[in-house]
DNA sequence: TGTTTTGATAACTATACAGCGATATATCTA
DNA sequence: TAGATATATCGCTGTATAGTTATCAAAACA
């Protein structure tokens, strides 16, 4: 028999995970993921729609891309990115619930520290 | 009436989510919080379980905390510290689950690459 | 009171990476 | 084929931060 609670959990699947989190922990790449909800675009709509550099974006696009978060068409001269896995916004909403949870609460904490005096 | 399906969701909420993405991109942090699971523990006891050296924890674990994810109970001279937030066992999952998925995915193409020589 | 123990912080180093300009690659067209 | 257009990549710089050692602060106890 081996300890209560907690499997051990191997490093790799640590280190999987850790660098999912780390793609979509720069501000840059959600405003793309944002843009692209509302379909399909390539490089060029997205620098205008962005105002991030061409270079720049290409770069998040790719690691994006490596990451299984969006898929890339060639289409002629140009590259269509599309959300291949719409997860990650259930996983941005989760993560914004909590974040609007937690500031009620210091706002409701903060409201009954000021009645206090 | 304004463009089709995106609201353009401000800067400073997209901020606040991918500051707390880059919380949970640590493999060190993860670790800890694969720790906790089994219930609140103290420094002492997270450097012998983790390995990591304890102004390295007390650091992670400040950043933990100020994030809303682990809180902080100072009992005697030690601190104890728990899960704040069990949702991040949750976002972890299916971020583990996509990456399953994916892998799998890959795999069968990989099968049928081969198969087709 | 001084000592011990536990945790937090400061100062530093090394590394990772976002953003930029310049350049390379590839597709289309004249 | 030459030239134009859209992406990708390279080299660089500045910044952020994980990890380390040393030190500090506070509670427990002699």
């Amino acid at each position: 028999m081996s300890e209560p609670g907690f499997s051990p959990l191997p490093p790799e699947v640590l280190a999987s995970i850790a660098e999912y989190f780390k793609v979509l922990s720069e501000v840059s790449r959600l405003q793309i993921l944002n843009c692209l909800r509302s379909g399909p675009m390539n490089v060029m709509e997205l620098t205008e729609a962005t105002g991030y550099s061409q270079a720049n974006l290409s770069k998040h696009l790719k690691i994006m891309t490596q990451a299984g978060i969006l898929s890339r068409q060639p289409r002629g001269v140009s590259a269509y990115y599309e959300i291949a896995d719409p997860k990650v916004f259930q996983l941005c909403h989760t993560v914004c619930d909590g974040i609007g949870d937690r500031l009620r609460q210091q706002a409701r904490q903060f409201q009954a520290f000021q009645g206090d005096r």
